[in-house]
DNA sequence: CTGAAAGCGCTTACAG
DNA sequence: CTGAAAGCGCTTACAG
């Protein structure tokens, strides 16, 4: 744990001074000595010399550094956008912080002042959907690209997914598929705007001509485990009239994941006693028994999207550039949790 | 995008001294006047102070910040790690900067790279296995703890998994389940530990008693897909001796999936084939089909105990305390691919 | 109980 | 082509 060789030992050693060498390691060789330039080069190697960044950072006010404030990192959803994120920032040299607000909107403010106070040079937020006012705020001031889930006040620039189209796939294909009956499966909506967006888009479609005569239904689920689901399900599959083709579809992974749980608990047969479909083309839904039909989200995209956003706007001034609201389209993918 | 207030403007707002409201923001409370404390803490709430850590950073030469140096983040495995080691840190005040070196090892040296000159407080590494003198030397200047992979020299802090046990426990089973014939199916060696480890134990075992009359063979998968992994699968089944029941075990989590998506595409049927498990206790194990018996790894505790041993080690000199490798037990969790 | 001053390791006008 | 010097925003002995 020595202390590093810092610029002024590189400066003395190789007999320039240390404007000289700062020159040398931020590329400016135009108007530089081919000699001085070639005994900085060899000092430094000799002395193994790596510049500190927090220096630099510190003189700069740039610090090459992202924040990625994430809901919930215990969500595949969560981390394939953070493999994007990350991905994009390595490519043009940015680093990124990792956080987990935990869908706890106060954890969600200190990591923001958090980051705030390491001056990192923008944000990425899964937001909790709590904190609305600060994020726009925070958006006056700095950086912001909101990924997955939007605020409803103030102009932040979002990169999110086509929700009224992915219902509508759903709807579209279970109707196809023969159902008389539908029902959606949600996690409490709270404020997160994908879960609203896809409860309202379901019920839009409920009103209208395709859904005639077919009995429809939103439940939420305050808890997603097996227990409440299956509590749910039991529900469901009484209140079938005779010749009912019931459909569910689940708002997001984790629900689906804890359906197929609580069907296989209560040994209910998915396509045979519901046909059933999710959002989010997990790592298990191919895998899964029966095997899942989703409306796949591009995850990974929404990611890259976003920090590449970032990324592109750091030069401006944050006001300057207008926020855009981005919205990726969606897939269906089928398998056999539909097939009947 | 203005300059945000520093400490100065704070001082001069409320009529002391720069030292005094350092003081103040590091809880230095005990001899100072209540009637100044009351007004720094008007002022600074007022102006909405927030101190820069960057600044901070570099008198201090403590940044609070512990990078994570991932060889697949894509991988589930890597991930719940990190989820452990994000709670962690987050207990404790530390940030943590995660890059993914995609196991590339000039990748995982320029990252090394980046986050010494970033001067972060230590590194959690889940190496590639292709920078052992480097992270050995690393580790003599800074704060290392290597999680799920050693290196094989040095003596560098780790925490990973008993793969004795697990080989052990897995091939114990299949033993018990009948099985006459035995595989281990793993991805190619390179320099990784873990996957030494797992064959070299499977072979000792192969050498004992216990074995005696069992066919055994080891497959290295090149590369971890579909299409190779189901030439492998033939080439078994074809093998097989009449009576045979033939047990196989994929040495890890990515593996396992590809053996399932072959097993499908070749209209084999697990466990009436071959009985088959895998390593790593993946979100998907317990709702494919078949359900999947595997040795559970505790990978969320493999990345907490390796952050919080860091954090603890942080205060010391790196060279004081013996470097210590840690292992944690594994557990079987049996399901219907060895139910037969 | 508080302040003046030095210094952490850089970068960058300014001057030559 | 290169250097002397100021300054980024803090913290901390030192002095009083």
């Amino acid at each position: 744990m020595k202390k590093p060789t810092a610029i002024r030992d590189v400066a003395l050693a190789a007999g320039v001074s240390t404007a000289t060498i700062s020159r040398y390691m931020n590329g400016k060789f135009h108007k530089m000595g081919a000699d001085t330039r070639l005994r900085i080069e060899k000092t430094i190697k000799t002395m193994g010399y790596l510049p500190n960044d927090v220096a630099r950072s510190l003189r700069s006010t740039k610090s090459n550094t992202i924040a990625v404030i994430l809901s919930d990192i215990l969500n595949p959803y969560s981390i394939a956008i953070l493999q994007g994120i990350e991905e994009a920032c390595a490519d043009v040299g940015y680093t990124i912080f990792v956080c987990n607000s935990n869908e706890s909107m106060a954890k969600e403010k200190e990591f923001i002042e958090m980051m705030l106070a390491k001056r990192v040079d923008g944000f990425v937020i899964n937001t909790t959907g709590g904190n609305d006012e600060l994020i726009a705020a925070l958006a006056d001031e700095v950086a912001v690209v909101l990924v997955g889930r939007k605020i409803s006040l103030g102009a932040v620039n979002s990169v999110a997914v086509n929700n009224v189209q992915g219902v509508f796939l759903a709807v579209e294909h279970l109707l196809a598929r023969g159902c008389t009956s539908l029902a959606l499966l949600s996690p409490r909506i709270d404020h997160v705007s994908p879960r609203i967006d896809r409860v309202e888009a379901y019920r839009a479609l409920a009103r209208r001509g395709k859904m005639q005569g077919i009995t429809s239904a939103v439940h939420i689920i305050e808890k997603v485990a097996v227990e409440p689901v299956a509590e749910i399900l039991k529900a469901l599959i009484r209140q079938r009239r005779p010749l009912d083709r019931m459909g569910i579809i689940a708002a997001n992974g984790m629900l689906s994941l804890a359906v197929l749980k609580a069907a296989k608990s209560l040994d209910y047969e998915i396509p045979r006693d519901f046909l059933f479909m999710g959002f989010d083309d997990t790592e298990w839904a191919s895998v899964a028994n029966p095997s899942l039909t989703v409306i796949a989200q591009p995850t990974y995209e929404i990611g890259a999207t976003a920090a590449k956003r970032l990324l592109a706007g750091l030069g401006k001034d944050a006001k300057q550039s207008q926020a855009e609201s981005l919205e990726l389209p969606v897939k269906l993918i089928m398998r056999n949790s539909t097939l009947i």
